[in-house]
This record gives C-alpha cells, sequence and structure tokens, in this order.
DNA sequence: CACGATCTCTGACTAAGGTCAGCGATCGTG
DNA sequence: CACGATCGCTGACCTTAGTCAGAGATCGTG
C-alpha cells in the first residue's frame, strides 16, 4: 500500500517534471500563461463571456483585463451578444486563429517530445500505458444524460449497440424498425432514454420503460467497447435503477440473451435474480427482476 | 501518430488537473508554495545553500529570501560552512524537521485521493501502469558512474549477478572468492567498474579488463530485473565498449552461458560474432568478439 | 415603467515568483 | 599579501495571477 503511493509519487515526480519543463519551452508565447489559456478555450466558434468564466474558474475583473490584453493584440473582437444585450460574445480574429492553432501544435509537439527520448517501440508501450490510465481516470466522471431517444448521439449509440447484438448472436440480430417504433416508450412520461458520458464522449447508453405501474423494464443497455472494464456498466445500472424508482417503479426488470455473459454476471451481483419469462422477445433467453429497496425520500 | 498525440494530451490534461487540485488543497500549508519546496528539498541532513540553488534552479537573491522566510518561522537555522567561510549550511530545526514530516504525509495523501475515487481494484491497475510508465520516463535518464569494485553498491550488484547465475546455469554457479580476488582487474589502470543508475537506485553494473593491448573484455554485465526491458542493457554494452576504447582496445570479447539467451540475442544484435573459446571459464559456452569502429577523436 | 437582478467592466489593491546590480566577506593562487 | 574569483545577501524593481468593491448598461417581471 504504501510502495502503491511511492510509485504513484514517483511517477508524478517524473511526469510532471518533464511536462512541465517541456510545456515552460514551448507554450511560452509573448503572452501570459492565462491569456494564452483564454485564447485557447474561446476557439473557433467564439464563447460568451460568462461562459468562458464559468469553465475557467476566473473572477470577473481578471477574466475581461485578459480579454482586453487579446483584443489589444488584435487577437479576438468582443461584441453584444444579440440574444441579450448584459452578455458579450468574443471570437477570434484572423490572426486569433493562427495563433490558436500556432498553440495547438506546440501542445502536439510537447507530447512529440515527451516520447521522442523514448524511442518508437518504448514510446508505443507508454501510449498505449498512459491510454488506460487516461480511461481510468477519467472514468470517474462518468455522468448521465438523459435525453430524446431520437437525438443523434442516442440513435447512434443505439446502432452501435444492434450492430454488436448482431453480431454475438446466434444466428445474428435483426432490429427491424425497433429503433424508431419503440423510441416513444424510453419518453417521458413513461420511459426515459439516458447517456452515459465522459467529456463529450458517449460511454454507454440505457433505457428504462414503466411496464405496469410499479413494475419498469431496464432495456438497450450498452457499453462502448473502449470504456469497458471500467465499471461504467455497473453505475450505469444504479442509475437506470434510480430512474425506474423516480418513475414510480419498485420492481426492476429485464431480458436478456445467453450470449451477453458478462451482463448476466453483473446483473446476478447486483441482486437480480431469475424469474420465469414476463415477455415473449425472441431474443432473450433469461429473465430477471430485482426488487427496489424503498425511496428513502 | 497523430491520435498517439492526443492519447498524451488527454493523459497529461486529465492527470494534472487532477493532481493540481489535489496538491492545491494538501499542500497549502501558511507558507507559499515556492517556501514549502524549499524546505522539503533541505531534508533531513540538510544542504549547502549553492548546491539547493543548483538543484532548484532558483535565482541566488530569491533563495536568500526564502530562506531568510523559513528562518522566521523557526523551521531552519543557517551557519557558515566550516570547511568553505564564504558558504552557509542551512539544517531543520526541530520544527522544520515536524514540517517536512507533514509535508511528506500530505504528498501520500495527495497520491492516496488520486486512488481513491477508482476502488482498490482499478487502484491496483492504476498503480501498475504508473509504475511502468514511471520506469519508462525514468529510464531516459539513464547515466553511468565508474566506480571502484570494492564499493558497496558495487559489491550488492555483484552479488545480485551471482545470485541470478546460481539460479538460471545448469548446476548452478559458485563464484567462489571472485568477487574479491578479480576486483583488481576491474581498476584502472587494466580496466574499469561502471554502475548503471537512474536516479540514485541501481539498474545494472559492468566491468571491462584488458586483456592484452588492444583488446579488452566485458564481464559481470547485469540487468536489475526491475529495469530489464527498458533498453538499459543496449545501452550500458555501448557504454562498456566506449570504456573499453578509452583504455585502447580496439577489440571487444566477452564469453557467455548458453542459459543467457537474451544476452545472446543482444550481443548478435550489436554486432558481436562468435569466435572460438580464448579463456577455459568453465562456465561459458559461447565466446564473442566485435571490433570497433576506430575511435574518431 | 419602476425595480431588482444580471452581466461586464474599471479601479484599487495584494501576494507570489522572479530578475538584476552591487556589496562585503572569504578563498585560492601567484 | 595582493588580486581576482566565488559565495551569499540586500535593495530595487517587475510580471503574473488574483481579489474585491462598485459603476453602468440591460433584462425580466409585476
Amino acid at each position: 500500500m504504501s510502495s502503491d503511493l511511492a510509485t504513484v509519487r514517483s511517477f508524478t515526480r517524473a511526469f510532471t517534471r518533464r511536462v512541465g519543463v517541456l510545456e515552460d519551452r514551448f507554450l511560452d508565447r509573448d503572452r501570459s500563461l492565462g491569456a494564452s489559456r483564454l485564447l485557447w478555450e474561446i476557439g473557433h466558434d467564439g464563447a460568451v463571456v460568462g461562459e468562458l468564466r464559468a469553465r475557467l474558474v476566473l473572477d470577473s475583473g481578471y477574466l475581461s483585463r485578459l480579454l482586453r490584453q487579446l483584443e489589444a493584440d488584435g487577437l479576438v473582437t468582443t461584441s453584444v451578444d444579440p440574444a441579450d444585450g448584459r452578455r458579450r460574445r468574443v471570437e477570434l480574429t484572423a490572426a486569433g486563429v493562427a495563433e490558436w492553432a500556432e498553440l495547438e501544435t506546440r501542445s502536439d509537439r510537447v507530447a512529440e517530445q515527451l516520447l521522442a527520448p523514448l524511442g518508437s517501440r518504448r514510446a508505443a508501450e507508454l501510449v498505449e500505458l498512459l491510454a488506460r490510465a487516461d480511461r481510468l481516470l477519467r472514468a470517474v466522471d462518468l455522468r448521465f444524460e438523459t435525453v430524446d431517444p431520437a437525438d443523434v448521439e442516442a440513435v447512434a449509440a443505439l446502432e452501435a449497440y444492434f450492430a454488436e447484438l448482431d453480431e454475438r448472436f446466434d444466428g445474428g440480430f435483426d432490429p427491424g424498425d425497433t429503433l424508431t417504433a419503440d423510441a416513444h416508450h424510453y419518453r417521458a412520461p413513461e420511459g426515459r432514454f439516458v447517456l452515459a458520458r465522459v467529456g463529450e464522449e458517449v460511454a454507454g447508453c440505457g433505457a428504462v420503460q414503466l411496464l405496469d405501474p410499479g413494475v419498469a423494464e431496464v432495456k438497450r443497455m450498452w457499453v462502448a467497447p473502449g470504456w469497458r472494464g471500467h465499471a461504467v456498466g455497473g453505475r450505469l445500472l444504479a442509475h437506470l435503477e434510480r430512474v425506474a424508482v423516480e418513475l414510480g417503479a419498485s420492481t426492476v426488470r429485464l431480458d436478456t440473451n445467453s450470449a451477453l455473459t458478462e451482463a448476466i454476471t453483473m446483473y446476478e451481483t447486483r441482486g437480480y435474480v431469475d424469474i420465469p419469462a414476463y415477455n415473449d422477445n425472441p431474443f432473450a433467453r433469461r429473465w430477471f427482476e430485482k426488487v427496489m429497496a424503498p425511496d428513502p425520500t
């Protein structure tokens, strides 16, 4: 345990020192680091001042001064937000876009220089390690968002889910027109559709549908391949159960195909028990049920 | 390739942001961060001001002011270096030692808090990833140090080497009194003993011995188990070849047991060719030779 | 259209981090 | 023992990052 801490500390020191030196060398423009960060955050699409303040957690006066500085350097222009005269929009000028691109390539070069002294084989290994560590760290910030099942990202997630079922089921899986036909079940008031997100990325999805008063069904639960092994499934299921309870359910059911062995294991460890078929889903082989603890509220 | 850079950048952002927040929360004492870092660097053994300046890359005036601050807080005492009246030594007071320990536990807590939200299984995985990444990053700073073969660390390395041979050779390996008896071969003027270091850690060792004018032998080459797979062996061999050339050799020989397959592969890829036995080492099965390119100097 | 809330900006101020020139004591060497 | 080099210290100065209190314009609501 204490050697674990030593490992983390050793890595932190080695890594931040190296990255720190590189960043000082490469990101050092004529302006302050704060101004550069702000410029980067404004980005190609521009932004509203208040939004920037929230994202960067800056004092309103300080932010204003940084903007004046960027404006004086001809990198941004500000204008009153047409939708609300109190707000102001900031946009990059042509010079600002060029500077943004410069910061971008410099950030890339920092990463490049970190890998450079390792040689290609060891660099590739480090990248793999960091990719995995990155997911472990970022998965902590998993959050759930209720969206309409016809939402672009929801549809994309469902299509990925169906494609995977088709690949894994004996005899394949044909969704037919369920994608659009079932959508209304996953809308308020009788249901919900949830996206699991890490940052902007979609890490999974799932739906809840009220079958009878007090009985809800969890459906369409899927974790994106890259996010498996990061406890996303368990947290997603727990969230869907909370949604079910909010919809008034005290019992949650779900069905599954026997090909989805990891899913079955998860259901069992999370308190689901086998029950007889409660529907005639031709792809289902197992049916599960869990009685929820009464809502503490 | 560009996705490699994106991976590194994503990890850097996720990691430094998280560690940064934790460090702000935990390392924030009543004094400035710079003063805390200085206190930590002084350590239990104290230090000379000039050395601290070099280690922390601080301006002499700035460092002096930080020391005055620590002194005013009763954490350090300064005194003239008895060896050189221009220099000054800094030592921690009892209160300074206590504060140092406090910083140490706080650093541990930062590492702890980084792992905490992951849960034990994923935390263990992250630690393993970081341990490997740490070695990859730190191995870049591999350096070589010529030491006396009777040096404590040299002897420790040789004992580890012999123990490993004993384990790997059919019928074992008995060093007898070679450890002390052969030592003089690895001392100037006829030889050298080299330690490979990463930070303070010993990552390997090796020796060079002049057999005849123009012919040197590489012996006792060993890479510490934890540092295998980090290109230490190749760089160590290259260094020993440079040492051989410095000793006036144009041909480098070495012998090896057939049990050391990785070593044999390395010798072959680095230009060593099989030759007939040039000695009667009872443990040797293969003898190699490499003709060095003439020294460019 | 009055009024409180919201949004951005300006001015005044602070702490941390850091640079630079020069001073005085000490050291090593001729 | 004179002289230049070295070492640490002080004073003066600077930038960055950030806080806080209002001012002025605009918005939403009654």
